[in-house]
RNA sequence: GGCGAGGUAGCUCAACGGUAGAGCGGGGGAAUCAUAAUCCCUAGGUUGUGGGUUCGAAUCCCACCCUCGCCA
């Protein structure tokens, strides 16, 4: 495993709100795996940031009446508040709104256009001239000229299903206001992505086997069913990044061109604010540095068949380009893509319009971060698409989670700090206990294995069979019986069990970030496992903004066996988790209301 | 319409050619350190449907049905 590990997380975009979809499908697996590195001692980044361009934003400001920098930062700000309430411990979480972004995206499109992988291509697009600027082909619609419907998208008609050619509309109108576009000549920037195919094929070859299945397939069934076309990279906006040429400044990059650029800037950035501008090359110019990208599967071509082509595109040319100096250093490849599938709620499909949903920072409103981290890792569309109930939450909460490790911690503290106070001293280890000690020492190893190649849901259930085992070796020795007969001999019992809890607890540790370190406060370790996040302003040409940060120096915590020291001191223990009241199942399903009416799955 | 994924015990999932497993829930018992949390025993499935290959299929092949996604 290289000593560089890099996790690049899907970009929320900055017009909604978070919700668990987003969370399981992106967001939380990219968190767990990040800090399992971590605690292994690896060089992890984690990075993201808000997507701030783009047509949907500025459709909404001008709904609003605001411009559309308001509305990216308002959700760019309830994106902030969430990822450090539910503990996702970004290295960086930034936006591309940022100059640092700019200047990278540009670069990334000039050494692209100098390796002969851009060419331009006129074409007729509808003009509001209410609005005075173009209108994307989705935002007409018009009188569908092959069946006579009247409310077809310009480029696709909802009622015959054809694709239609968007400057034969009839009786075209904005959706915007309803006023009529004209059509006029405009010219765009393509993607030679043909060009780029067989690099792109070759790649795909090389992960194939280590990639999940659904992803190898979708990413070359992609490529096979018609082949890959050349892709438009620009727009005629005025809310993004400007094409960085005479004459073309009015035209913006694409967002789906310029957003998976933020993986890179992002690391960029995170460079400079720790001090180190060059720090980011040890991942983005380094063959054995791995780049995992957390993705949902709604994504998959982008990061799979898109991201690589600019990087391979852009070849050495970046490194002239953005330093100054060519050692003929290229950009890394992506080595994994996990992408997960979607998580559906209660048997339907999520739907923020009709309020099907639920919203990340509503959830940590009335539930504590790590069961909802619990619950959604174990059921984590790893393999296909899955589904919330809050049923099922309460069950896996109060018959897993608390009964099985909250309830094991908290045995074992309290007994621990009623008779003794301070981890005792061990007598002779009996068979049993080394067999514990010796079962946990293999499980950091197994558990660790699932990690390591993003089976969390596995690592996850493999911890929770171990907790198990801890718990039938309490029955099985019986420190309750043997401190009548023999202290010493009950202080060795106890003292194994919490090594073993101590052990458990760096297992959860990725998944349970705020009860593990809790767990480790009362097994009374003075410095945290984990280390601090933070929010910063930061100041740019193109005004402020705020960034998520993650200060990983006071982390003490390492994935290796427990050297619990006897005599330590135990501070007085409370249970991990609470049990939750059956109600809650009910008030949450009205709190829903109704399904929607397009739902086929059960309730 | 094309491509892909998924359809295994009440629920969530594992087995991916060799006598169908786990956790939770259900039933019975033990224990009492612990949030009545634990531990032991136990019931429960003709593996979506129909064919085929094979000594043998949940596992390979074909058709069909259902769910989801991508592309058109």
């Amino acid at each position: 495993m290289s000593a560089y590990v890099l996790a690049g997380v899907a970009w929320p975009y900055a017009n909604a709100l978070i919700h668990a979809g987003n969370l399981v499908g992106a967001y939380l697996p990219a968190d767990i795996f990040s800090r399992y590195q971590r605690l292994r001692g690896r060089n992890m980044l984690m990075v993201s940031g808000s997507d701030a361009h783009g047509t949907p934003i500025t459709v909404r400001a001008d709904k609003e009446g605001v411009p559309p920098e308001t509305i990216y930062r308002r959700y760019h700000r309830s994106f902030l508040e969430l990822f450090q309430k539910f503990g996702l411990a970004y290295d960086l979480f930034t936006s591309t709104h940022t100059e640092n972004h700019f200047r990278v995206s540009q670069t990334i499109f000039k050494a692209l256009l100098e390796n002969g992988y851009l060419f331009t291509q006129k074409a007729k697009q509808w003009y509001s001239p209410t609005l005075g600027r173009f209108l994307p082909d989705r935002y007409v619609e018009g009188t569908c000229y092959i069946c006579g419907y009247e409310h077809a998208r310009s480029d696709q008609c909802d009622r015959c299903g054809n694709l239609l050619d968007p400057t034969k509309l009839i009786n075209p109108r904005s959706k915007l206001d309803g006023s009529v576009p004209e059509l006029r000549d405009t010219e765009h920037f393509y993607l030679d992505l043909p060009k780029l195919e067989p690099a792109l094929l070759d790649f795909l070859r090389q992960h194939q086997d280590h990639w999940r299945p659904p992803v190898v397939r979708q990413s070359i069934s992609f490529i096979q069913t018609e082949g890959l076309k050349p892709r438009p990279i620009s727009r005629d906006l005025d809310w993004g990044i400007p094409i960085p040429l005479p004459g073309w400044e009015h035209k913006v990059l694409y967002v789906w061109f310029e957003a998976v650029i933020g993986y890179l800037s992002a690391a960029i950035e995170w460079s400079q604010l720790t001090g180190q501008p060059d720090a980011w090359q040890a991942w983005w110019f380094n063959p054995e540095a791995r780049t995992y990208y957390f993705i949902g599967k709604d994504n998959i071509p982008f990061h799979t068949l898109m991201w690589p082509a600019e990087l391979i595109g852009a070849g050495t040319a970046f490194e002239r380009l953005f330093l100054g100096q060519e050692k003929g250093r290229r950009l890394v490849l992506p080595y994994d893509v996990p992408a997960n599938q979607f998580l559906n709620l209660e048997g339907c499909k999520f739907s923020g319009s009709r309020n099907w949903a639920l919203w990340g920072l509503d959830l940590l409103e009335r539930y504590d971060p790590d069961p909802l981290r619990y619950y959604l890792t174990a059921i984590m569309p790893e393999t296909k698409d899955t589904d919330w109930y809050w049923e099922d939450f309460l069950r896996r909460n109060n018959d897993e989670l608390v009964a099985t490790w909250g309830n094991l911690a908290h045995r074992v503290l309290s007994f621990a700090y009623k008779h003794w106070g301070h981890v005792p001293e061990p007598g002779p280890l009996a068979d049993l206990d080394a067999a514990l000690l010796e079962e946990m020492t293999q499980g950091l190893q197994v558990v660790g294995e699932h990690l390591e190649h993003v089976r969390l849901r596995a690592g996850l259930q493999e911890a929770m069979r171990l907790a198990a085992q801890v718990n039938k070796y309490l029955e099985r020795r019986a420190p309750w019986q043997r401190i009548k007969e023999d202290r010493t001999d009950a202080g060795t019992i106890i003292y194994t069990a919490l090594r073993a809890i101590d052990d458990l607890k760096i297992m959860f540790a990725p998944y349970l970030p705020f009860t593990s370190e809790r767990l480790h406060q009362y097994l009374g370790y003075e410095r945290p496992l984990f280390g601090r996040q933070y929010t910063e302003t930061v100041e740019d040409a193109l005004g402020t903004h705020e960034v998520l940060r993650y200060d990983p120096t006071p982390a003490t915590g390492r994935w290796v066996p427990s050297e619990l020291p006897p005599g330590q001191p135990l501070r007085k223990p409370k249970p991990l988790f609470r049990k939750l009241d059956p109600a809650i199942i009910e008030e949450e399903k009205a709190r829903l209301g109704e399904p929607p009416e397009d739902c086929v799955g059960r309730r």
